[in-house]
DNA sequence: CGGGACTTTGAGCAAATTCAACCATTGTGG
DNA sequence: CCACAATGGTTGAATTTGCTCAAAGTCCCG
């Protein structure tokens, strides 16, 4: 248990030699793809690069959020707890994306390096005074929080709605779907997360999840090398499972019954 | 069944005789209170005030995300459908309170009326570019975001891993803490909202909802004098059952155990 | 080779849902 | 003004989904 080890240090390496952010592969993914290569310094200037190892806590809930971040490398699992253990994870956060949006004095949830992991860090006031510098980064932050505004609302859904299946099938293809998104291929899955995590994730016991998959795999919908990796074998069959609320703006039909 | 009340139509009353958003009894609580005196008018300029009927249809999910709203009396539901009919309620939403901040180009869920519903439109666009002009705007919109985001949180953690009589008294409290907050009293609570949407709101069963009522009434912890309205009898027992997940910040120690 | 963490599988259980009546309130038409 | 339909809410019984508890299997690392 590695919950001790509070915010991440500075990396050992020279900050500021040239821009990092210049040569930056997931800039055009992230937040700082808003700016242009000239505007870049200035954010350059107040970013610290950091590591930090599997399990480190990156912060904790109640925390004062004096650092926003973006991964540049690695996964993070966001969380909260109740007072007697019992966890949700809100959110994984992969590379290139943002973590931390709170523009308020304290963190709501918890994050976790779930590898290892990269990271800015930039620290939220001087962020905020570069924010009235270039509305355009503030735009670019505005989407970000109504993005994951829709996926929060989108994950409300599948945690009050959703049976064990039709979860882990939205959970699998959501995964996908943030691959190819990325250019990587859609069907061999990674799952960086544990049992557990995709449990707390999606509201279940570790052990059903388990057996759902053990089901798709019997299924033959899904195929487990190991447990850490899943490949998509009959996507029409996990969307079909899924509930395929995605295609919902087409029907529009349903938003006339009720039950 | 009113869903074919298509999105609202102008009101009837002279628009434009005097800046109704001077007299706005609603706009120091909302997103319009970022503004001066003097920009209002320029606010004032791209609104258009409308009304809507109970269980009228404000937009529906997949629509084109033409306008965003402030609800300047009544309260509204947003809600995502499965296509089966499930339906989870995102949120609920009251006076003085934003509805669509969706950045992008189709709406994430459907708004309908609970009450009857006075509202202040804008046309998307429109506001867009009044936001470059008046960045004071974009942040606070950014904040009403974040803020968004936080409660969406929030709220995974009620479906994902609270109890019903944890999600209810939960619900309760934080329906009595806004009351306050708007400087209302906070133990007789109106319940706008039927038995149903509630449900459908905390992932429960209508039935679900109406025993745990039941149960809170027999524990002496709630009265009813009719199904519209709450009374917090024991405010002490009530947070207690919700799990005090507020004081989280304040403890902290749990962020250490694990199930 | 052995310990530990994680995962899978099985059996029994419990919380919440479903199905089915019944009750209460409100509004409508005779 | 009353009867009664309609809507929404409550209550009960049976069922089910997913959870808990328990044990065994797998993989990784030292």
């Amino acid at each position: 248990m590695s919950h001790d080890n509070r915010p991440s240090r500075p990396l050992e390496l020279a900050p500021q030699i040239a821009n990092p952010c210049q040569a930056c592969a997931v800039r055009v993914h992230s937040v700082c793809g808003a700016l242009e290569p000239a505007e870049l310094n200035r954010l350059a200037a107040i970013t610290t690069q950091t590591e930090a190892e599997p399990g480190e806590t990156i912060f904790i809930e109640g925390d004062p959020a004096d650092h926003l971040f973006v991964v540049t490398g690695g996964g993070v699992r966001m969380y909260k707890l109740l007072p007697d253990g019992r966890r949700q994870i809100t959110g994984f956060i992969f590379t290139g994306d943002f973590l931390g949006l709170a523009l308020y004095d304290n963190y709501a949830y918890s994050a976790e390096a779930m590898t290892k992991l990269q990271l800015c860090r930039f620290p939220r006031r001087k962020l905020e005074k570069l924010l009235d510098e270039f509305p355009k980064l503030e735009r670019r932050l505005l989407k970000t929080a109504s993005n994951e505004l829709a996926a929060a609302q989108d994950q409300m859904l599948l945690l009050g709605r959703k049976t064990a299946r039709e979860k882990i099938a939205t959970f699998l293809l959501s995964l996908s779907e943030r691959a190819i998104r990325r250019g990587e291929r859609g069907d061999v899955i990674a799952l960086p997360m544990s049992r557990g995590d995709i449990g707390d994730y999606l509201g279940l016991a570790i052990e059903t999840v388990s057996r759902t998959f053990t089901r798709f795999k019997k299924l033959g919908v899904v195929y487990h090398s190991n447990p850490r990796e899943a490949k998509i074998l009959d996507r029409e069959t996990l969307q079909h499972i899924a509930g395929m609320a995605e295609d919902m703006s087409l029907t529009a039909t349903a938003a006339f019954r009720r039950r």
